[in-house]
DNA sequence: CATGAATGAGAGTTCATTCAT
DNA sequence: AATGAATGAACTCTCATTCAT
């Protein structure tokens, strides 16, 4: 693998344990075996790495999104895909979805904002997607997108808090459940 | 107000909103007029501050959900309670709420380990009131309580995260959308 | 004597000898037997340092030049004591003109346009003695005032790249010669 | 032109604008489009780049200084000549000339050595012209050769500081004006 | 109670230079 | 003739903490 590769790749995982702040550029350099000077020569700062890792998250994530909001289906159909795509992203490459959710603060102004800016395109995709639900009869009408979507976003994120990829719970499981209970709540129904 | 409080409240808001790492002595004693000689008469070393802001947090916490727990009622007000309380405390007592779920990282291991059992017991208590409300029949058995549990805190946490308190929507209004979400999820029903 | 002093005189020595961008702090610090901390205690930064250098040496420079102007006298005694106030300052005084001829060119912008501008206004104030003095007929009329201010400054301030303050010509004495060039030029004259 | 000389052009207007230690290597070869390896092919450090500066800047005024001196004429003419040669290097030249006399503080002991000698051969030959001026009687005999020399140095070289070639006044007007103020001084003369 | 001088370790970053290709 | 990856030392600056007063 190339070196600036290996240098992110490294401090992901450096940052997802210890944390930006706390990770020094020595720490990173120590644990590849090469010089600061080598860090330097691929990234102009500690920040811009930080920038890139957010970048390949985001995007990648768009990027699945958009695949699945193409795709044809029911609405309800699209809104457990993309559970199960921000669950599943945990076990394949769980330290860059750590990071980026807990580090955003540590990127520049001018940063932060271009980065907010595609998290809200995520969002707004999923309020989209709940909008036309309602519309078309699959979800309840008098529940708002906008608050629903951060609802969902809750409790996908959080999960980023304290799942194990390799506990006794696959993500295929999580997401399972955790649709069920977007879906049809906790209550149980007339009809159990 | 005494010395000790001012000390921690400064801090609070500058820890919000700069975080943790990035706020130094140097700042709070500014911001408060006073010389570092007088922060560490009153605290001995910057986590302490942290901690004791942390403890009180989750302590009082606790202590409000005990009350909800302790009151008569059925499970499903319980929980809608419990979602309330965690709601409501952001516009009550915003900063601290997100310096308590940003910056656990920066205590120490004994330190950590001491609030990471708080904040369980706290996550216990929610599943529990879902492990007693399947066991009653108001909530659908085949939801399993401790994932479930998550899932709320999931979707409460994450308000920290966008909420704001001067926004167009109270903390009430949220917390009953999101407990219509959690108990009864977005799926048109049959009797509707 | 105060550590803030004698970190700024100690500072004035090693910036002549070295230059300042040859002379880091720990150069500094280590000189003085004390620890950067203490050189950041006092100072923010390196170039702050510097620009105190700079201020204090053209503000004692303009204080005693407007004490000369301000005294009575013919405007071709005010600029033998002008010629021999900049020539007495390398004895008295040398390593900071000298860092103070070299180094401006490391002064932010800020700082740069603050002390051009007292350099300007000394320079200046030779102009109007000169103005003066071609207009009550001490001086040659057809000599511009700006151009000759320059020539003095010029005759003056190179002595600092090789006055030796220890050698064999006093500072009185050099001032007394180029007095003696600048009022009556190097020819010979008629009635010599 | 040859690469070599497109590195050492560009490094003298970047030095003049940026100081020798502000400029790196990187700041240089960026400049020409080239990488780090083509300035080390050429030159083996920074410093023999601003060695070779040095000498060829000296050894051109050095040159054409010997062919002022070997004209015939008077003692007053060379001197008039030599002050002409040095003002009007400013427009021909004006970078090397900066970079000359602002940054030989940064040559090694042994090449600062070698650049000095021919500075004082320089020197030396002024005082070789007022001397023999002085024998001859063109010139004033109680002025000493040595001083006067080092006060027409001082008068030349300040230009450098603040000489523009684009502004109002060519460099032969200002070398006419210096030699006027040198020759006659500023006090008026009897038979004006 | 509170000050303020001083510490010392470590941070991010720069840069002249080397060298295999 | 030129590249570009890598080095390593040095740099400015920050900061939690100590302690005599």
């Amino acid at each position: 693998m190339a070196m600036k590769d290996r240098i992110k790749e490294r401090s992901i995982g450096l940052f997802e344990r210890k944390g930006f702040s706390e990770t020094s550029i020595q720490d990173i350099v120590e644990a590849l075996n090469v010089t600061k000077g080598t860090f330097y020569y691929y990234y102009s700062s500690k920040e811009q790495l930080l920038m890139e890792i957010h970048k390949e998250y985001i995007d990648d994530l768009l990027q699945r999104q958009r695949r699945i909001i193409d795709s044809g289906g029911s609405q309800k159909d699209k809104l457990k895909s993309v559970i199960h795509l921000l669950i599943s992203d945990i076990a394949r490459n769980g330290d860059s979805g750590k990071v980026f959710f807990r580090e955003m603060r540590h990127l520049t102004e001018d940063n932060a904002t271009d980065i907010k800016k595609r998290r809200e395109q995520f969002r707004h995709n999923i309020e989209e997607i709940l909008r036309h639900g309602a519309e078309s009869g699959e979800f309840r009408k008098q529940l708002r997108p906008d608050i629903t979507a951060l609802a969902v976003l809750g409790i996908t994120n959080w999960t980023y808090q304290w799942f194990n990829a390799k506990g006794e719970l696959t993500a295929d499981e999580l997401a399972e459940i955790y649709s069920s209970i977007v879906l049809d709540g906790i209550h149980t129904r007339n009809e159990e």
